[in-house]
DNA sequence: GCGGGGTGCTTGCAAAAGTTATCAACTCGA
DNA sequence: TCGAGTTGATAACTTTTGCAAGCACCCCGC
């Protein structure tokens, strides 16, 4: 088993808080902005609830802030990833692709790179 | 207009099962890897269930695909990035290769892309 | 005093997520 | 042709998510 048992995952909730704090927003507005309950919002930042995909997602939109960064913070996305849009970027982005020809690929780029760079 | 009520989504389904496929892993293979039951990655694939963050994490890494890209198949990161910049594009675009070796890539990425489609 | 409206928090409960055990259909040796 | 092993799908069940309705508290007008 490793799919990470839904801990209550406090940091999150704790950023969450804080997020909404920096806005001066109360519960209950970020939670009707958000489309979800006062109740559960409160939860959440507690600590005590583990958010859907499509909570969070609105809970990003809501605090407005990029979704990625509010998945960083709760550890699902890499913090690094979002960024450039290299060669390497774009072929693990690619959804066409297996992960073996990925490899090839992204092998193949890099071996090209290299070639180049030594002779300079 | 609120937190996208949890419909099933078939599309993401259908993407997973399809990168599953392409890396010839059996529905039991992956969910082991991801640390999930194989009825529920069934279920997963075929759109009766709408996976948490966290499984979603899982599936991504078990996919050997970055995070975003299933979360943007997934609706719930804008595909803004990940759609602009194709892989050809990306590498027509780099600075640091030589023309031959841009259309090599290219040419690679293409006969994988046509395989995949031949092989389903 | 007595409301009313603001804050955050708790408590049941319906509805999803997720599991275990099982199924029929298929392949592969013996 | 008979298992033995693997495939994806289903049923019944447990656990978690997420909400409606309430809690106690505080501040301001009356």
């Amino acid at each position: 088993m490793s799919a990470k048992r839904s801990g209550p995952d406090v940091g999150l909730g704790e950023f969450i808080r804080r997020q909404r704090e920096l806005g001066h927003l109360s519960v209950r507005q970020l939670a009707d902005v958000c489309g979800i309950s006062n109740a559960y919002l409160s939860q959440i930042e507690r600590g005590l609830r583990n958010p859907s995909s499509f909570v969070l997602k609105a809970l990003a939109d809501g605090l407005e802030l990029s979704a990625e960064t509010l998945y960083a913070q709760a550890g699902i996305l890499d913090p690094s990833d979002g960024e450039a849009s290299g060669v390497v970027e774009a072929v693990r982005r690619d959804p066409y692709l297996s992960a073996r020809q990925r490899e090839m690929l992204v092998e193949m780029y890099e071996s090209f790179r290299k070639v180049n760079d030594a002779a300079d």
